[in-house]
RNA sequence: GCACCUGUAGCUCAGUGGAUAGAGCACCGGACUUCUAAUCCGACGGUCGCAGGUUCGAAUCCUGCCAGGUGCGCCA
């Protein structure tokens, strides 16, 4: 099973210590794709200023010494000293009929690594928005992405489950009933309820007193306050557990790891940063200065952990929450799936928690920023009226408007099945929208495009998936079956079968960059090449049944790809649509 | 003021220092007696924000400027 960039970046290196010495065996051959070719090796252009030489002269001697007979079809010098490479027809058949016996569709087993992520982290009592859905989206696909990459994946859902508005809310709780509807909003509507207590805290003085009371009842360990605010908690999980059921995300309750669960280690890090005089006294708050980082008028921002009321912040919870990643965890990487704006303080954080020594160098942390969620008028997506979205509902929208079409295109099947397809095809579309682009920039949410079956989204990649188990229903054959032998005639065969040998290494790309819009890319690409084969290339009709093993083998295999490529991103794709 | 992100076709977005910068949508023109036409094929469409620099070669790296977004002391 062969990456052919690996396989042609072997030989060229190769090729570079024959005809250059040694010494230039591990320069960078530099494969890139090709419009002139399968392949380019550009290294040739960059030795020659090294070695004096002209550049052409470079390349005739590398490929002098090349030795690629058994996997290219013709290589070439051409323009200033590209060397050319194309694949032999029957080269990229052997390797994707290894692709065919393989399971893992040749994405590699990588060495294990213990890797936290951390994404989705909602607020209990509150409504998850657009932003939460996109880190809980892209995190899960990053997830499955790294699982199937080999890797010790510890999810980490750092929920909101801390902190001063828990006072309010709890006494809320209190005075509605634990068990009352106005409660069990809590499940379906979070945000009624937190407005309530809002509206409550707001506009009594009396209930604000007793609010802050809580608050400190609540961080006093108080059993009945802690036993209250328990309640508000298993309640909020039925809300996030009908969200991440309904997106089809892997998240579950022992992957809880809400702010408060840092609560006993935050004085034990002010003490520590404190003693080593990392932190330090100011304005009556302790805190942390960093060369660097300046605000206003030049002055030096803090990174504050513990405020002048003896309070601590999230600062301190997020740096309880680094050592123990560290610490219990064994974390190789530690991987923050949350939004762009929060950077600085990541910055900040990681570099004191680097001095604490609870951070060692050997330990990467990414920040996976995500950009904002606009409308399509360029704004913070909001309704008409200019509240922010209820997630629920939008999901709702999209089911809804997935069933309108397939009603539309689709009456042939039964309403049941009909369902089930709208629910796939509505949910894929947003969650693939989230994926398709960039996870750091802001992208337009738009359903009448995400839900289009043109262009590289969700459904375009289904219908694929869909239109090629039409034809193994209607072969009356399994996928399993179709084992070739894979042999290449038509031209449209042959982008198929180079397009399958690309799903291993966008895989490991994907782990490397955590960038899931480039496996979209990719699958969207071998859709395309295989609706274009789908149009040229009769499978079941095939006039020669060697030339029908083939196709159904490729179309097996293309299946399989997209299946799994869509999976990664935690897509389902239908049986049909 | 400082820091970070963004600026690529009318719109939404890709783009590993490599040749003539690519998709999709929209618009225009074609293809259904054929495995799902919810599709496909073709045409049109560009001062890669601007100006310098590095390089054999820059959308990509560096500097400055312009425009938009975000963040910047006691919320998380």
């Amino acid at each position: 099973m062969a990456d052919p960039q690996e396989v042609l970046s072997q030989r060229v290196r190769s090729a570079l210590g024959a005809a250059l010495g040694a010494d230039y065996a591990g320069t960078d051959p530099v494969i890139r794709p090709s419009q002139f070719a399968d392949y380019q090796a550009n290294a040739a252009l960059a030795l020659a200023k090294k070695l004096g030489r002209k550049p052409r002269d470079v390349a005739s001697d590398i490929v002098a010494r090349l030795e690629v007979d058994d996997v290219c079809r013709e290589v070439e010098i051409s323009g200033p000293g590209f060397v050319n490479m194309t694949l032999r027809d029957d080269w990229i058949a052997g390797q994707a009929q290894d692709l065919l016996a393989d399971p893992r569709l040749g994405v590699p087993e990588q060495p294990k690594q213990n890797i936290p992520v951390d994404y989705s982290a909602p607020n209990v009592a509150k409504e998850m928005h657009v932003g939460h859905l996109r880190t809980t989206v892209v995190g899960d696909a990053l997830v499955r992405t790294l699982e199937f990459l080999g890797h010790n994946v510890i999810r980490q859902n750092h929920i909101g489950d801390w902190g001063t508005p828990f006072g309010m809310l709890i006494e809320h709780l209190l005075e509605v009933g634990e068990h009352s509807a106005d409660a069990d909003l809590l499940k379906t509507d979070p945000n009624a309820f937190y407005q309530a207590a809002k509206e409550k805290f707001d506009t009594s003085e009396d209930f604000a007193v007793r609010a802050r009371r809580r608050v400190v009842a609540l961080q006093g360990g108080d059993a009945e306050t802690l036993r209250l605010w328990q309640g508000l908690i298993d309640l909020s999980k039925v809300y996030f557990n009908k969200v991440y059921t309904t997106l089809g995300v892997t998240l579950t309750d022992a992957d809880l790891a809400g702010e408060s669960t840092y609560n006993d280690a935050l004085a034990g890090v002010c003490a520590e940063l404190e003693r080593a005089g990392i932190a330090e006294q100011s304005e009556g708050a302790l805190c942390v200065f960093l060369e660097g980082f300046t605000g206003r008028e030049g002055n030096p921002v803090p990174l504050i952990v513990r405020k002048s009321d003896g309070g601590y912040t999230y600062a301190t919870t997020d740096l309880a929450t680094v050592r123990y990643r560290v610490e219990e965890l064994k974390a190789d990487r530690i991987v923050y799936v949350v939004g762009a704006p929060q950077a600085m303080h990541f910055q900040m954080m990681w570099e004191t928690a680097r001095k604490a020594g609870w951070l060692p160098e050997s330990v990467e942390t990414v920040h996976v920023q995500i950009g904002n969620v606009l409308g399509t008028d360029g704004k913070i997506l909001r309704t008409r009226s200019g509240k922010p979205i209820r997630l629920m509902a939008l999901l709702d929208e999209a089911v809804e408007r997935a069933t309108r079409v397939v009603a539309e295109n689709r009456p042939d099947l039964d309403e049941q099945t009909r369902a089930a397809i709208a629910r796939d095809v509505g949910i894929g579309a947003v969650k693939y929208a989230d994926l398709s682009v960039s996870h750091d920039t802001e992208y337009v949410f738009d359903f009448d495009r995400m839900l289009a079956l043109n262009g590289n989204t969700g459904p375009y990649l289904q219908y694929a998936a869909a239109r090629i188990r039409s034809i193994f229903r209607k072969g009356g054959l399994a996928p399993e079956d179709a084992v070739g032998p894979i042999a290449l005639a038509e031209p449209a065969e042959r982008e198929l079968a180079l397009a399958l040998l690309g799903f291993g290494p966008v895989v490991r790309l994907v782990g490397d960059t955590l960038e899931p819009h480039r496996l979209c890319g990719y699958l969207f690409d071998l859709a395309q090449a295989f609706t274009s084969f789908y149009e040229r290339c009769p499978v079941l009709k095939a006039e020669d049944s060697t030339v029908r093993g083939s196709r159904l083998a490729l179309t097996a295999a293309t299946l399989r790809t997209l299946v799994q490529g869509l999976a990664l991103l935690g897509v389902h794709a239908p049986e049909r649509m």
